[in-house]
DNA sequence: TGAATTTATTTTGCATGCAAAATAATAAAG
DNA sequence: CTTTATTATTTTGCATGCAAAATAAATTCA
């Protein structure tokens, strides 16, 4: 090949990209029980930490994008977990609540990690630590 | 938090999902100048690295979803990068062949892999291979 | 103070990712 | 040899990810 740097398998990106799709895939039935989509977990998870912040807040905590957390928001508001309301200090703003069902999905929610983690068997402990670093240190640059 | 396992911190998926989306950004200039997005790209690396292949072995390669993969031929071929044309020997396989231009356009793809890799400043040559490590375990696991 | 600028969020249009159903053609069974 | 099952690919419907334009409200400036 003239050009190996082109090898599909010398691309980080490639694994990051099947890495990323399979994990969300791998979250696919246990989030279906809770009815939620990936990015929308992402959502409650941030919530989960800290209720009533802002939509911006909120985009720099889950690093969705903008155009899909409106719709993102809009239908979680329709099964009644959260819901958007004015800031009455600064009307540009909209601060997201969460509701009793979203703050008692909490709960159900609490097993998914651990099921998760079980997906990758051959992942020790200390490696998932380095992976944590090395993604970070990625992210960083990149942001 | 009642709930640590929970906090966003500590979700090896979320960094996954911020660093693929990050990366695929971070080509985003490259490929303009290519008029290829990143699914597109994948598919012409596949293809460098080996032409005329069928749907099924190019959807191996590049882990891209198949509904999508139609769409993405779709517009290649009309970009004229290369053609879909029927296997003779068993005809519900579809083969897919680089045109003149598709096979050129590897020169100008060649330096995009460098560029990419200095936006990432922080990580070391070492590092980067740790990665790609633990993301093929990563990726075996899920398989 | 009124215009220009900046900030926060939504809308729009396009490109996937994904599951499930639909097609078409080959292979396997009886 | 016809029916049934399997394989390869496409289609459909929905949920983002993303860039760019549109809105609306607050802020800065002349």
């Amino acid at each position: 090949m003239k050009y190996p740097q082109l090898k599909l398998d010398n691309q980080i990106c490639h694994r990051l990209y099947m890495a990323s799709n399979s994990v969300v895939r791998a979250y696919r039935d246990a989030l279906n029980e809770l009815e939620l989509t990936y990015p929308q977990y992402v959502v409650m998870m941030a919530l989960w930490e800290e209720d009533e912040i802002s939509i911006a807040q909120l985009l720099e905590k889950t690093a969705i994008d903008g155009g899909a957390m409106t719709q993102i928001l809009k239908k979680m508001t329709d099964k009644s977990l959260l819901a958007v309301v004015k800031d009455e200090t600064d009307k540009r703003k909209r601060v997201v609540k969460l509701h009793k069902q979203g703050i008692q999905l909490q709960q159900q929610a609490a097993n998914i990690p651990e099921q998760i983690r079980c997906r990758f068997p051959s992942i020790t402990q200390q490696e998932a630590t380095q992976l944590i670093t090395l993604l970070d240190k990625l992210n960083t640059d990149l942001s």
